[in-house]
DNA sequence: AGTGGCACCTGTGTGC
DNA sequence: TGCACACAGGTGCCAC
């Protein structure tokens, strides 16, 4: 489900709700996520405050007073939200804690995907080699056209996988990919070696831009993406080329195709993406 | 080392 | 209606 601008207006649904509250009544389902709920751990976390909630890559962190991090990633169908204590559990809720305030934080993930993890501050190795596949992020001042020629360097792959590839730089699945390709006027299957110095600049300028509308819009609603209220995002209007296969070009009118790239679904227009 | 293929898991839509 | 199959926003492991 969720890329970078889901996962980051997640984040911010969830901070006004969560910054300065204490967690308490943890109930989890029994059942398994990506990796092994640590469980116990995580009840240590009762009556400690968490002081922010912040992002990195794909992955939501909440930090505590203690010094602990509760991280979280939302996979392919993964919701992180919060709900009035009344609220039934539904299928699939994997994940509960009762807030000071009353109302009920809850990770639901049909998929499984998902995981959570916890991890802490002041162990600095372990943060690094959690986060060590981590690549740029796409908003900060190193997410430049000269690194992304760089990461490019003795590769052969289609710039579609290689912008998809979270070692180089973090956030960019298959729909953002799509679209920033779009909007760049690269086809996705073009390999990187064959990609021109004008053409990186238009893709780092695309992508920065796609990603920050998607946030300004809520995030992309295909089938069963939320915010952290259970809100739809919008962005899915502004599609100009993801899932369009046979649709003409919102800018040429040319018939729009489709191709699998790295077990993708793939879509481009013939005319304006060379 | 880089790359493509696939597994992980459940739900939904399509065609027969 | 029931069934088989393809496909879905991500990631990590495996064999080449």
């Amino acid at each position: 489900m969720p890329e970078l601008p889901e996962v980051e207006v997640t984040r911010l649904g969830l901070l006004p709700h969560l910054a300065g509250r204490k967690i308490s009544r943890f109930w989890w389902s029994s059942k398994q996520l990506r990796r092994t709920v640590p469980a116990r751990e995580i009840t240590s976390l009762h009556q400690s405050a968490i002081t922010d909630v912040k992002r990195r890559a794909k992955y939501i962190l909440l930090e505590f007073e203690c010094g602990k991090i509760l991280v979280f990633h939302l996979g392919m169908t993964g919701n992180l939200g919060i709900f009035a204590a009344d609220t039934p559990r539904r299928k699939h809720d994997h994940l509960e804690w009762l807030l000071d305030s009353g109302l009920l934080l809850r990770f639901h993930d049909p998929r499984r995907f998902g995981l959570v993890s916890i991890l802490d501050a002041s162990n600095k190795q372990q943060m690094e080699d959690f986060f060590k596949t981590s690549g740029m992020e796409p908003f900060s001042s190193g997410f430049t056209a000269s690194y992304l020629q760089q990461a490019a360097q003795r590769r052969s792959l289609a710039i579609k996988p290689f912008l998809m590839t979270s070692q180089i730089v973090v956030g960019i699945g298959n729909i953002y990919a799509n679209e920033s390709l779009f909007r760049a006027g690269i086809r996705p299957d073009k390999s990187v070696k064959n990609v021109q110095d004008k053409e990186w600049l238009r893709l780092v300028k695309a992508a920065k831009k796609v990603l920050r509308h998607a946030i300004d819009y809520g995030g992309s609603t295909i089938s069963d993406f939320r915010n952290a209220s259970q809100k739809s995002g919008y962005f899915q209007m502004t599609f100009q080329i993801y899932g369009k296969e046979g649709e003409p070009c919102g800018k040429c009118g040319t018939t729009i195709e489709k191709c699998t790239l790295g077990g993708r679904s793939s879509f481009f227009c013939p005319y304006c993406q060379k």
